[in-house]
DNA sequence: CAAATTGTGTATCGCTCGATACAATACGCT
DNA sequence: AGCGTATTGTATCGAGCGATACACAATTTG
């Protein structure tokens, strides 16, 4: 009963999210997210509140869009052991592709605004916990269906996966080298692969094991 | 032959330091850091040039007086393997002893300004490279002592640590929880006791194992 | 059609930012 | 002492910030 939104809220959060991504919460102006977005400024105020709003909106369809669509993709199509495996492939993939060292966004946010936000905080906490989450399910059915060695603690591993996952963003955006991001998480997919009862193949070096 | 300082460099440098590691080098205004210096604008600009020279100095500093002086008091005073096991518990304590939730100011430059800053960013991954050199030397001098195992992939497993390190220095600002930090590392710090605790038989050399 | 309501576009608010102009000041030097 | 010089304190610059006032446009409802 009034005039109608000339824009798609999806379609302007993802521009907010790319603009996020690339400079940060404190780093993006609300005219430059205006610009890309393709709205004015008021039209930004009224749909989304402020530009803090706007954050925590882009960084929960973030998440949505990119961090749960892998870990869905990979846990419906892979076993758990490979999609594991996968999913350090896919981002260091992304981390050598990335002309612009944006990394992840959850992680970014992790460091830049949790820890003075904290109800933010709570929030990027969420998702790491999602992430972890995601490692312990892998884990735990790959154990039961004995491709994961029980010399592999579950609970510890999956925190190892998670703390070298964000190494691994923080690192691609300072140093996006492959034999660096390679080489920090082959050790640790090692642990996978240690042979349960006999002896076991050592992986080749690089090699991406996959 | 004129009007004299009446701060000394390096101390304003250690309140400097402060600033930025709270809050990071876009997030601290000339102006806190003035206040906090206990100088004037004018006084900071003559005597450092701008904010961001500020910064690098400000880096360096950190540099010596943090980073470098845990790795050199370690090698120093511990075995090599030991010297990786208290690296990693000395950070994890300082984390969890943090209120301000500051981090590491390396890493945290890693992430806010690396991306965006060339200079800064080959800075920044020069002190990385001084961690994983760290690394490089304790597990090579641990293996010379027969005190790491033979398993352990040198390079590699130095960049196991550096990405661990980092990833536990960021998931600790928005979530510094005993549990998590030191879970995520003790799957890593295991790799340096594998055949040791297993049962007995300090590897004999020359017998080939994974 | 007219009234009511909501989005849009222009222009701008008050504030803080990094960085300086300028004059007063305090020291070493001859 | 008194000149030369570097530092200090005050006051402020232009630019960009987040956010908004206000009038106009577009749509639904009566």
């Amino acid at each position: 009963m009034a005039r109608p939104r000339a824009f798609n809220n999806d379609e302007v959060l993802d521009a907010a999210i790319a603009c996020f991504w690339r400079r940060g919460l404190d780093g993006t102006s609300v005219r430059d997210l205006a610009t890309q977005m393709g709205i004015n400024g008021p039209s930004l105020y009224n749909a989304f509140g402020d530009k803090r709003t706007l954050f925590i909106r882009s960084l929960e369809r973030y998440a949505s869009r990119y961090m749960r669509e892998r870990i869905e993709r990979l846990e419906r199509h892979q076993s758990p052991k490979a999609a594991i495996q996968m999913f350090f492939q896919e981002v260091i993939s992304r981390s050598l592709s990335d002309p612009d060292y944006c990394g992840c966004l959850i992680i970014n946010s992790a460091l830049e605004v949790a820890p003075h936000d904290r109800a933010l905080r709570k929030v990027v906490v969420g998702y790491l916990g999602e992430i972890e989450s995601f490692f312990v399910r892998c884990l735990t059915r790959g154990r039961a269906a004995n491709d994961v060695p029980i010399s592999v603690e579950i609970a510890d591993t999956a925190r190892l996966f998670l703390g070298l996952l964000i190494g691994l963003r923080v690192a691609a955006r300072a140093n996006p080298d492959r034999v660096l991001l390679e080489g920090m998480v082959r050790p640790a997919l090692a642990l996978l692969n240690k042979s349960k009862t006999s002896r076991n193949v050592s992986q080749p070096k690089g090699v991406t094991q996959c």
